[in-house]
RNA sequence: GCCAGCGUAGCUCAAUUGGCAGAGCAGCUGAUUUGUAAUCAGCAGGUCAAGGGUUCGAGUCCCUUCGCUGGCUCCA
């Protein structure tokens, strides 16, 4: 007896196995049209998939309406690419194919090269598969004539995998759809039709297995859709993102330049976005003071041998710039991360328990030499600055230290209208002994990471195995206004650099003895390179009014009141704003447009009707004319808008790209 | 670093099979004195990324280097 239980609660009864298809069909002949998949107790399996007798299942039949199959079908449309690209192209060696975030790939091994000048040809042949409907069908194989079948196919990368990767299956299955059979697990659509819209994206290089010193292989990026609406959908926010480039917006609203004659990765601040970053630190500094934090500052280098004592030299050496060798024998190196000097900060003098938690903190910039493929605008530079802090302090108080950090990028996040970010902890590897620090810290640390995480009420994941060699950590993981995932700040505990073996750092505690301390890197905007590109994209160039370049700009309506214009701009300036004036001989409404191109959030547009009454005609970048109000007005307005860090405006769509940003740099 | 693509004025982009390097915007000068998203005219602006080669002739074809883009690998 198999029992199938249904989402709307019915249960139906079979004396022998079937297959969701064939329930589909029972249930009405237009579920079994729409019918795309099915999960049995929540696993997704094809239509075909036989639900054995004896047992008693939950059945979903999925729809194109749910989520779960538009997977099913990008999987099915990965084939009917490889097949596509087969057919026009001899010797065609298949790698993997999977399913991504927003569409999927497929990994291939060809003499010819691919471009995007193939594209049209392989997305109509794609077309002319779709358009025949030829049914997916499920062949399952015993492990040897799996390798068989791959063998005749000459597919030497699927021989590889069933050999290696599946070597304890001891059953596979195929999938075949018309002359194009491949090796997979499934499951699919019923057939190639259902396949409503898909678009070829980009082809790009990738080692087999993401192995470097593997070959290369040829990677095409698509995505599909159930509807040509879904996919243009899907296009328009490819294209909103591409607008949003930070490197564009950076050009165009002259925030920051990078020239190759300073050199690529190196960041050249214009004032526009140098007053962004001064307005953010500044923000930061008055919290970090608050918070007990002490400023310090430290050169842009430093001896080898202190990276040769805390390790990271030799570890890092590749992707440091090369030491200066001086001519009385001395190696220095630009400093590649500013903890050591924080250290030696804190051995300078003998310390006590009463001076724990120490908090040093610094703007630190570091350089790293990033590979040359790897450069992106700021997010991915050779030479940036961390919001950086150590704190050095004693086991227990490490959750009181956590709650603080937490805390602290909980209000900068607020305070710059990022609301949507979730925490990653990263926690030991249970099988791995590679960790320095006794396991009872380690307990006692991880305990405590995520007993703060469930205080604060923030949706954490452990991820255990990522952690640092030398301590948990935590990292920030923000989701953005078009819902790409950025990777930001961190707090990782160090139990390595204060050890015997590296910088032997002691305090004396209550029983008048020696111990050492715990350290803790955190930088809650991680860099501010990364950080400020982040936020051009997010706020897509408008920054709200306490961090715009210029807040405020005075347009005269004729050169008659250019006199008025500046008494005005001189009361703004006064009062604090960035303002900046226009009394070019033009016409107001070129005035205005410039003004509103160039993002800035108030324009006071003053002409004869102003002048008499002592007013000021505020226009809004984003709701227009306010229409005229006393000078003084104006700017308290603008002030209670600054001091309360109002955040006006950001596109809010659930683009739900893929998170691109790469790891933190710590 | 690797694979692929790209590099023309400050910016965005043209330039036919290899045949006189162009436009819009920005800039400068002048005129205009303007009321909520572009006033008009003139001027200037280039080692076609750099270097080498093929050719009667190269922005265009080939090679090398640099830079950028999309990925891969890496990321304290």
């Amino acid at each position: 007896m198999l029992t199938v239980s249904l989402p709307d609660g019915s249960t139906r009864e079979y004396s022998e196995s079937t297959t969701p298809g064939q329930i589909a069909a029972e249930i009405g002949p237009g579920l079994a049209r729409a019918a795309m998949a099915a999960a049995v107790d929540d696993t997704i399996v094809g239509l075909d998939f036989v639900i054995d007798d004896g047992q008693s299942v939950a059945l979903r039949i999925l729809t194109k309406k749910d989520p779960a199959a538009l997977g099913v079908m990008r999987h099915s449309a990965a084939h009917i690419m490889a097949r596509a690209i087969m057919k026009l192209f001899p010797g065609v060696q298949l790698a993997f194919g999977p399913t991504i975030e927003n569409g999927f790939y497929y990994d291939f091994d060809l003499e010819h090269a691919l471009s995007e000048e193939d594209f049209e040809a392989i997305e109509a042949e794609m077309k002319t598969i779709i358009k025949a409907d030829e049914v997916f069908e499920r062949i399952e194989t015993t492990r040897t004539a799996a390798l068989e079948i791959v063998g005749d196919l000459a597919q030497e990368y699927k021989v590889e995998h069933i050999t290696e990767g599946l070597a304890d299956h001891d059953q596979l299955s195929f999938y075949r759809q018309g002359e194009f059979i491949d090796l997979c697990r499934g499951p699919h659509i019923p057939s190639a039709g259902a396949v409503g819209a898909f678009k070829l994206l980009s082809v790009a290089g990738a080692y087999w297995k993401g192995d470097s010193s593997n070959k290369q292989l040829q990677r095409v990026y698509a995505t599909a859709f159930f509807n040509k609406e879904d996919l243009a959908e899907h296009l328009v926010l490819i294209e909103e993102a591409k607008r949003r480039d930070h490197r564009t917006l950076g050009k165009q609203l002259n925030l920051f330049t990078i020239s190759p004659l300073v050199g690529p990765g190196l960041i050249l601040w214009q004032p526009k976005g140098a007053i962004i970053r001064s307005t953010l630190e500044n923000f930061i500094r008055d919290e970090l003071q608050n918070r007990g934090y002490q400023p310090v500052y430290t050169p842009n280098i430093g001896k080898i041998d202190l990276y040769e004592k805390s390790g990271h030299y030799p570890y890092y050496k590749d992707s440091m710039f090369a030491p200066m060798k001086m001519e009385d024998g001395n190696e220095y190196i630009l400093k590649p991360m500013n903890c050591p000097h924080h250290i030696m900060i804190y051995k300078a003098n003998p310390r006590s328990y009463r001076e724990l938690p120490l908090r040093l903190a610094e703007f630190g910039t570091v350089y790293r030499n990033e590979q040359s493929g790897e450069l992106n605008g700021m997010t991915r530079v050779r030479g940036f600055t961390q919001d950086d802090a150590h704190i050095f302090c004693t086991a227990d108080q490490v959750p009181a230290e956590f709650m603080g950090c937490i805390e602290m990028t909980q209000y900068v996040l607020k305070s710059l209208g990022l609301d949507n970010y979730r925490v990653r902890l990263g926690l030991r590897d249970p099988q791995s002994d590679k960790y320095v620090g006794s396991s009872k810290l380690w307990d006692h640390a991880e305990k405590s990471l995520i007993e703060v995480c469930q205080t604060l009420g923030i949706e954490a994941e452990c991820e255990a195995g990522e952690a640092a060699f030398y301590g948990p950590k935590a990292d920030f993981v923000l989701t953005d206004c078009l819902g790409r995932e950025w990777q930001l700040g961190t707090v990782q505990l160090d139990y390595n650099l204060p050890s015997a073996e590296r910088f032997a750092l002691e305090y004396v505690g209550t029983d008048n003895l020696s111990h050492i301390p715990v350290m803790i890197h955190r930088a809650p905007l991680g860099s501010m390179e990364r950080f400020i590109g982040m936020l051009i994209e997010h706020y897509a160039g408008a920054f709200p009014l306490w961090l715009a370049p210029e807040q405020v700009r005075v347009l005269i309506v004729s050169e008659k009141f250019e006199e008025y214009g500046r008494q005005v701009a001189q009361q703004l300036k006064a009062a604090g704003l960035r303002v900046g004036t226009d009394y070019r001989a033009e016409k107001i409404g070129a005035k205005i447009r410039d003004a509103q191109l160039e993002l800035i959030p108030y324009m006071l547009i003053l002409g004869g009707r102003e002048m008499e009454s002592g007013q000021v005609a505020i226009r809004d970048r984003i709701d227009g004319d306010l229409g005229a109000v006393p000078i003084a007005e104006a700017i308290a307005k603008l002030q209670t808008e600054i001091d309360d860090r109002v955040v006006r405006q950001s596109f809010s769509g659930s683009a739900g790209f893929v998170a691109k940003g790469s790891q933190n740099e710590y």
